[in-house]
DNA sequence: TAAAGCAGGTTAATATATAAACACAATAAA
DNA sequence: TTTATTGTGTTTATATATTAACCTGCTTTA
């Protein structure tokens, strides 16, 4: 138990970025330590999960005390691959794609989107901030030369499958997909789905059908 | 059992809004009836799966069949509210702000950004498609003059709490919540979280500890 | 230094979700 | 017709996740 290479539960890794953030936050504002029920308050997480999913790695905190942030922190950097940089390629450079190019997730994150695609010419040869944006024709090139394996993909739905179709050749192992289309890839590689008018229209399903949730917190 | 009011699992109604959206589009292309199995490969949920969602509702399928697509659209209209049209506000008229905004949320979903806010002078007063932003002093007035009780949450993360305290006064019912901050709100009041931040390192997590999930697929 | 109580880790109980299995009605084919 | 096939609706089994309960040991403070 508490074996280094045990499969955590995809709930818990799904949190742990969400706890790593937090923690650098209280390391920056130079608090020592933390207790599970503050933690929960913070990130609205049930205290006993948070131990729950901290014991999958082995006791990290101490009875009576609670959580020493600066060890939990560099615990999770290093769980997380937050020493080395991750770098990712942003396909389709739109509306939504300009916006993630501009939002800052090497602030605590460690990942930089490095390079961006699109078919426009007027978006082609540009740089949104630093990054440069190039041709779709050239997207196998710059992966392999950029050794990148991560693709966000922010095209058109039309373009989403024949996109991917190259990218799954490209030899890429993970896309944040954030077109409506559900891609068809090999189960060797991993999408995770960010679909914004479901989230839009389950969140207006459970404020109709689930009227004034957990009456009892 | 297949109650009309029944409360249905939460992973069920996130799906509904998928299935719908497939659903419209088969509508469009002519088709008249489908399986569940065609169903799943469509939007890459197990056919077990759909069977199981859709009989929560009643039979609305026919053994040695499938289903009536446009009985079942009719009937996911009527269950997901798209009769009436939904109207939303979006506060923070940043990158990704502007990008929903751009978004056409009404295409198949009957849902409308009706209005945005901001603070920064170049874009109060100003419009974005033909949605009007105006200035983030006057929320709760237009929330009250409009009856919009559903908020998309775009601004930067400092703002995100002082904000939603204004929101809930305002009897805000649903937040979709774009920035990192975790909010702190009454029960009455449901919060869905878009962390970008979040889902890009859980992916990149997932890769790295989880090699080539479903060998057995 | 001893007592009080805090708070982690763990086990057990509960809830939720997915997947498999199957009986049977409706269809299509022979 | 009759027979074979399809594919639902449902039941059962399994997997996964959350919550609660408890025990133990560290910290603190008197």
């Amino acid at each position: 138990m508490s074996n280094e290479s045990m499969k955590i539960p995809q709930a818990t890794a799904k949190r742990l970025p969400l706890y790593y953030r937090f923690l650098n936050h209280l390391h920056t504002s130079g608090k020592q330590r933390v207790s599970s029920a503050e933690l929960s308050d913070a990130v609205k997480v049930d205290s006993a999960t948070i131990r729950r999913d901290f014991s999958y790695f082995g006791a990290l905190g101490k009875k009576g005390y609670g959580y020493n942030v600066n060890y939990l922190l560099t615990f999770f950097r290093k769980t997380l691959d937050q020493d080395e940089l991750t770098k990712v390629a942003l396909i389709g450079v739109g509306n939504l794609g300009t916006a993630l190019l501009n939002y800052n997730f090497l602030k605590n994150n460690n990942t930089k989107i490095q390079i961006g695609f699109d078919v426009s010419p007027e978006r082609v040869g540009s740089k949104i901030g630093d990054v440069p944006v190039y041709h779709m024709d050239d997207i196998e090139k710059y992966l392999e030369s950029e050794k990148i394996q991560i693709v966000i993909l922010t095209v058109p739905a039309p373009a989403a499958q024949p996109v991917t179709d190259r990218l799954i050749k490209a030899d890429v192992k993970g896309i944040l997909n954030f077109t409506p289309a559900r891609l068809h890839v090999p189960p060797t590689i991993r999408v995770h789905h960010i679909d914004l008018a479901v989230e839009l229209q389950s969140l207006i399903y459970f404020l109709k059908h689930y009227p004034s949730e957990d009456e009892a917190l």
